[in-house]
DNA sequence: ACGGGAAGCCAACTCCG
DNA sequence: ACGGAGTGGCTCCCG
């Protein structure tokens, strides 16, 4: 038989299914359990069952996990009208929704424990509205149903309510409109040399963001034109820009400011000139591209100066210009040639990035969706910076979107988003290692304020993202304050990792925030949220986790930034470091009283190494979960379609991400991010629940 | 050696992709169009590339489909099957569960054709701005490219600029913002019945289908305590409430009007007047309720008098400050109270449905996304107006988030998207049915406002999915100008059904408007809309299909319903006559061009039956297809399982909808919904591509 | 012409060297 | 450790 005949040693030796390990090392597998290979290396052995695959034609597999997902949504949220509604939302991790499993059935988490259903806080002052929404993901409402809560369950005295939840806590400035036809008030400018400079001041304090100065030899011809000309009908007929020439005056003073005297903000004499100076909304929209700078300028310094609400209105007002002339679509380039294209690309990239950035802050939804766009970040590659900020920022909103959405999930389900979220953030942590290590070739002092504030975004997403577990444990913990303990184990052993990661983010962003090198951000009020936002998140695990050592490093770091913002003239960071305080003290006494009552401690493995770190936490992980020691590849490996076609833009196996030798390791461990690390804790978690199991059914 | 010797010719013949024909006479084919035995055989030879596919573990495959399969039947309100029939372990063969299969794989259609690339028009006039974005989906921007579009490609002189695209065309107010600390004027106002007179106006005409007033007591006593105290001191202490005073008057003043002398809207004294006072935008949202109320007043105002854009941008702002409330979220109801709630709830889904509308109407990406909703429409049920309402404007955004999205799109599905809406659709339908059957027993000339609103928006539903359709024939057609023919019937075919729809709802809107017993309303521009939108249509389709019939009525009716709209003063419908005449009198030109150049003329069946209908519709296609002798049964038969379960959005057999009796069928006929028949011909659809070709794979 | 089922093709997987 | 040589699902001969 010439078929039969051919059933050489070879062809027999071949096993059905290698075993995980075998896999990974390409060496022979025995195949029985566990197998030789295994048992010699005395390794754990398992064999992952590849379940036989079928091809689909992707548009019909794409549309039934959009349904999918959709119906998730659905499920977990109260009644809802079956819409037809295909809302596409963000791509962010179709396959591995519906196949994640809960570790414990039992276990649930409260994404947004202290948010829903909607609290709101009845305002006590003398204000026209009375109640105060707390919104779910805001940090700033965080705040205050940490205290609300704590302060309830310790029954202590409540607190004077928080100072900076509304409009002009902080800055109470007064404008008033100019009446529109009135010449424009040209006073108490500055000269033109120093009109010139403060320009290129602003320029590169938010150059390195946002794009609002794309066209700037318009900017400064105007300027010239309004220094040598006609003052007041320059600014007359040019009102809008003018407009902006007075924002660029607020800002760049704002910048330079050193002064503490006053109680108004840096530069806000000419920001409220600007104001009302500002026609109307509802007719901007006819000078598009100017009018979109403005503002969201507008917005970036009313953001500044803890106006967020506000801030956000204007920003949104921006995008409603833009979209109306079309900036998130592909415009033709051929009709508006490439230098208009590639001014509104990036205007419009700015406002996304704003957006998101503002609307997480005052935390209601997004203004855009990424579904609704079509324009891309940036063609040609150049503007690695810029794309990655937006990467950052969509990240963000996924994070929002899936993680904090509904009111209670399956701890599974939940941790499953999670390691899809992390595994992304792996992807962009990859792309910041690269433009490090392109741009700066190591010299960690020059790193330029875009990279650092990429940096700090990333550590922020991070954060963000793990943070819903703090707050599960902290509302677990003040639960059972009173009436006995809680199985910990089985809701810590699979969070560590997660939990660690968080803190290695925070600590990491107060580190490169005290920096005595750097130039710490002290008006733009981004650096002072990512302090604040970190603070909180350390003060939250020195309490949950008392063994953690990093907490009071961290909490000192943090104050001593705050002064040094404080003694630059920063009125927020004041406001800040007392609420800080003010939580601080709260928890100190949750501390004490856990402890008076004789609770467990709680505890997580140290995360001061960084790859050591990862196989530390990792083994933690397995030393607490029987499935002993998996290797990176391994998640990968198991099922490579899962990652490759649910993460459209992830990166692939950690095996490429190797940082190519250890000086640069090291680097990178420096700045916080590895991205090789980052994957193996991503793909330890990943390896603990769902995909290990595929012996029991898949539930929703 | 055992390697090489294998080169036998045998190897070398395999053609990459074997034609449709010699697939399924399984014999050699050669590979080219047309391949050799189709030649012979003569046959149309068609190849269809095998789009991209993807692997999916099977597994999870299955899993997705059973939910899909599941939801779908939830959704569907007609006759469930007996649901034990959930096939254990249903057993179709993987290949071929995908079963919609486009009839034919080389068509494609253009969602928008005309729109893609995004197109501009560059801006002639005297206007900063320089070019006006064509959104895809708006109106307005329709017309404009049709209008550029034919004068192309009949050579023909352009014609003056469009009027009516920008804002202030038709209706050139000036306003002046009043400065801030003024005293507002109360000069000129009505006396204090004639107040209360108009805002019974305000409430009876806007009532019906927004929810401005909730709170209308309040409102009166405001006006009470205006008329009957000081004036000034009240109107300066309640500067929001006194703008939405004048705005009532301004609605009132507008409702009523007769007048024709004026440019002005009416009303527009008032409106100015409240515009005037409208505190900065910026600081509005600190009295949010009220504030919202006012900002979507103003913001309907402006759109009824074609500032579409502004009244946009107001409802945005109406948004934001609702959703900085929370009121798109489930509030508590035990600290607000019931009332309060339900205003929230009022007011919150008024703005939705007034930001579909806007949205849609300027083409821009909606404010809100249904993802980011968690309130209730209704949970009390009671208001099915409003929460039908409701449904149709998720159903408008639906249609554009999904058919008009990409540039280009496989007929099949396309087909299938459309008929997965219409489905939908047919659901409402049927709602609607039911509250007409309920409310108004069957005198149809008491439907009030309310019922006819929902009426028309559902018939503008069906206009805008199945509007696509007609543009795609018409770009081929216009294409095909000059050289040659196309196969008409293969694309005919599939879409006849469709179109017939579509053709029905327009004649049914026209209809509905021009009943003369019914009152038309004239200041808001709905029907206006609805007028506009069924007639281009109309126009269309009697271009492209000389033989339909109701082509000429409609036009008559449409040019009817507009002259009265000019007759009673507005001027909006006067620049929309004009467009309307430009139009029909160029497709009047390309319908002479047609005829001259000899083309084949294009034909749908007769659409003036019902139930008959769907056969018929369901033959035509089955004569014109290749597939030849296929019927239903032969379909079904073939797999049964295909039929139940791998249709996800399957609908059931009509049969169980048959309406009650026959005069409720004639009744609902009259209006132009029959759920019963609108699922005949969907499921004809539905039956008719897919089934038929079960051997094969999908495509992207 | 039909259609069972073999041969060729491709991507995935194992495991040699 | 790993590049790259060497099963199973899909897609035209011949009875």
């Amino acid at each position: 038989m010439p078929t039969s005949f051919k059933a050489n040693p070879r062809k027999l030796r071949r096993t059905q299914n290698a075993c995980v390990a075998c896999r990974q090392s390409k060496i022979k597998c025995s195949g029985e359990e566990p197998c030789t290979n295994c048992r010699r290396r005395v390794m754990r052995c398992r064999f992952v069952e590849t379940g036989s695959k079928v091809m689909v034609a992707e548009r019909y597999f794409q549309e039934l996990q959009n349904q999918a997902r959709l119906q998730q949504q659905q499920h977990t949220f109260a009644v809802r009208i079956p819409s037809g509604s295909t809302c596409p939302e963000d791509r962010c991790p179709p396959a591995d929704l519906p196949q994640a499993q809960p570790i414990d059935h039992t276990r649930s988490i409260w994404t947004s424990p202290f948010s829903l259903p909607s609290r709101i806080l009845k305002d006590a002052r003398d204000s026209k509205r009375n109640w105060i929404w707390l919104a779910p993901s805001s940090l700033w409402s965080l705040t205050a149903r940490l205290k609300v809560m704590i302060t309830e369950k310790l029954s202590l005295e409540s607190l004077n309510n928080s100072p900076g939840l509304l409009e002009g806590d902080v800055y109470a400035l007064q404008w008033r409109d100019a009446a529109p036809n009135d010449p424009p008030d040209i006073s108490g400018l500055p000269s033109i040399d120093q009109a010139l400079y403060l320009f290129n001041t602003v320029k590169f304090h938010l150059g390195q963001i946002y794009r609002f100065f794309d066209d700037e030899e318009t900017f400064v011809r105007h300027v010239r034109e309004f220094y040598q000309g006609d003052a007041v009908v320059k600014a007359s007929e040019c009102r809008l820009w003018f407009v902006q020439f007075l924002l660029v005056l607020a800002f760049g003073n704002a910048f330079l400011s050193r002064s503490r005297g006053t109680n108004d903000p840096p530069g806000s004499k000419f920001f409220v000139r600007a104001t009302s100076l500002m026609p109307d909304l509802a007719s901007l929209w006819e000078d598009s591209l100017l009018a979109i700078e403005v503002l969201a300028m507008m917005g970036l310094y009313r953001y500044s100066i803890d106006y967020r609400e506000s801030a956000h209105v204007y920003v949104g007002q921006a995008i409603r210009i833009a979209q109306l002339g079309g900036l998130h679509t592909q415009l033709p380039e051929e009709e508006l040639g490439s230098r208009t294209l590639t001014r509104c690309r990036n205007l419009w990239w700015t406002l996304y990035i704003m957006d998101r950035h503002f609307s997480s802050s005052v935390g209601i939804p997004m203004t855009t969706h990424d579904c609704d766009i079509s324009t891309l970040v940036d063609p040609s590659q150049q503007d690695t910076t810029l794309s990655l900020q937006v990467k950052l920022s969509r990240m963000l909103s996924t994070i929002l979107a899936t993680i904090y959405k509904t009111e209670r999930m399956q701890l599974g389900i939940f941790l499953e988003q999670t390691r899809s979220i992390l595994h992304t953030m792996a992807g962009h942590a990859q792309e910041i290692e690269k433009i490090i290590h392109l741009k700066f070739q190591n010299s960690l002092d020059t790193m330029p304020r875009g990279t650092r504030h990429i940096t700090l975004s990333y550590h922020q997403c991070v954060i963000v993202a793990t943070r819903p577990l703090l707050l599960s444990i902290l509302k677990e913990r003040l639960e059972k304050l009173d009436h006995g303990e809680e199985d910990w184990q089985s809701f810590l052993a699979p969070t560590k990792a997660l939990i660690n990661t968080g803190i290695k983010s925070a600590v990491k962003t107060l580190q490169i925030l005290s920096d005595e090198d750097s130039l710490l951000e002290v008006f733009l009020p981004f650096e002072l949220e990512f302090t604040y936002g970190a603070a909180i998140y350390l003060t939250m695990t020195r309490t949950l986790f008392p063994r953690v050592a990093d907490g009071e490093a961290g909490s000192h770091n943090a104050h001593s930034i705050l002064d040094e913002m404080i003694s630059k003239g920063n009125k927020l960071a004041e406001v800040r470091k007392i609420e800080l305080t003010q939580i601080e003290s709260l928890f100190q006494q949750l501390a004490a009283r856990i402890e008076q009552q004789g609770l467990q401690t709680l505890t997580l493995s140290s995360p001061e190494q960084s790859i050591v770190s990862a196989s530390t936490v990792y083994n933690n992980i397995n030393d607490n979960d029987d499935q002993g020691q998996e290797d990176l590849a391994t998640a990968t490996a198991i099922d490579p379609q899962t990652v490759v076609h649910c993460m459209p833009g992830d990166s692939q196996s950690p095996s490429g991400l190797l940082p190519q030798d250890t000086s640069d390791l090291e680097f990178l461990e420096n700045i916080g991010i590895s991205s090789y690390e980052f994957l193996s804790i991503v793909d330890g978690i990943d390896d603990n629940f769902g995909i290990l199991d595929p012996g029991q059914g898949w539930e929703g």
